[in-house]
DNA sequence: AGATTCTTTTTGATTAGTCAAAAGTTTAAT
DNA sequence: ATTAAACTTTTGACTAATCAAAAAGAATCT
């Protein structure tokens, strides 16, 4: 069994590099995780012990087949367990993610799998991100920033990936939740700020902002 | 916050003494955690330190009130949790309390409230334990042991507490339910057995087995 | 009271994970 | 080609929790 350390190595890993063809450097993961460089890199030689990632000193890690693999189990636990929370439960969308940090690392397969029956197999948790199937396989979507949007473009909103409660709540508050359907009225390259139309609210974003939402234009 | 070892040192003096009158045995605490003597004593130290626990050394350990509303609390959360595993992800009671060991330590409060009010403030465990409120008040409930029925007494079962999936398994395969309605057919002190009458079904049971399940004759 | 037994505590070592700071590499800039 | 800057690795130390084995304390039996 891998401890909830190495569990949240591997995840980070992974969410660093979902595609696993670039390293990721000592630095980032230890920014990441909040730990010092030196930790980080004490943690990747065991984990390049254990098999589970590939590392080339002073250059990156990467994960392993199999490292990528456990990877993907923690991140369809911390997705199903988010969904949950928020479907079965009724917890605020902006709160689960810190939830489900936790219950990744406890939850059995059997409770995850139950979960998942009750939830109807879901293919997305309550902030648009893809939930891998017990297979390992990620359901992937054409998303595209808000940011990117022109004025006038019409689109609905597929994912919130920031995982900042405040940044969550904020969105909440101002009708851009997933699903929602928005409009971009105005874009402003020079003061950096586009205006959405969100259930008949204006709201102001700058687009470092905009560029934390996914949208789809289907 | 309290560490996982820690929350298990508290709620097992907790579980060893309920009423908290004796003082717990470092042996004692020990076997039921299955570390060396050693191990807990080191720890009890650790716990008189926080002023969770008085030590008298070499005579035994008892909770202090601090210590007995955290250990009350790790109760509250580990019978909750099993509750809403049999009923909301309908898991099989045998095998919910090795889930509810690891979930005990890092559910929120907030999602023990959620899931005490989705079962509706339930009073009891699906063992038939009692679920100490948030203020730690524990309802009591005048339970006999079926090893000390006679023959002829027709009771109903209120409480299976023995937490091992074995046993569990083989009372539920036999019709020996919370709440089902029984009756002694037969008693044999010499062979040490009784027989029960349960669903239609005879069970005959060793008076050690008997013990470890109580009854109301309401 | 003295010896034996049982239990508890102490001691010293080990493991996982961490940090701070020193030392070593790589890259970029002059 | 040096030097500086940025980053990574190494080193040594620390904490929580554990164990095995030695030492100490309490209880019991004669």
């Amino acid at each position: 069994m891998l401890s909830s350390t190495v569990e949240n190595y591997l995840k980070e890993l992974f969410l660093l590099d979902q595609y696993g063809n670039k390293e990721i450097a000592t630095g980032e993961i230890a920014k990441s995780l909040d730990v010092t460089p030196g930790s980080a890199t004490s943690m990747i030689k065991t984990l390049a012990q254990a098999g589970l990632v590939a590392h080339r000193p002073h250059y990156g890690v990467k994960l392993t087949k199999q490292g990528r693999t456990l990877a993907v189990h923690v991140v369809r636990r911390h997705r199903i367990v988010e969904l949950f929370l928020v479907k079965i439960l009724g917890m605020d969308w902006s709160k689960v993610h810190e939830e489900a940090e936790q219950l990744e690392h406890v939850v059995s397969d059997e409770v995850i799998s139950r979960m998942d029956d009750l939830l109807g197999h879901p293919s997305h948790d309550p902030h648009g991100d893809p939930i891998p199937t017990t297979d390992g396989t990620l359901p992937e979507r054409p998303l595209q920033l808000l940011s990117f949007c022109d004025k006038g473009d019409s689109v609905s909103i597929a994912r919130i990936g920031n995982q900042n409660a405040n940044f969550l709540q904020f969105a909440q508050d101002n009708g851009l939740l997933l699903g929602a359907r928005i409009e971009v009225t105005n874009r402003n390259d020079i003061a950096d700020s586009m205006t959405i139309h969100a259930k008949g609210k204006e709201v102001v974003l700058g687009l470092a902002a905009a560029g934390r939402i996914e949208v789809e234009y289907a």
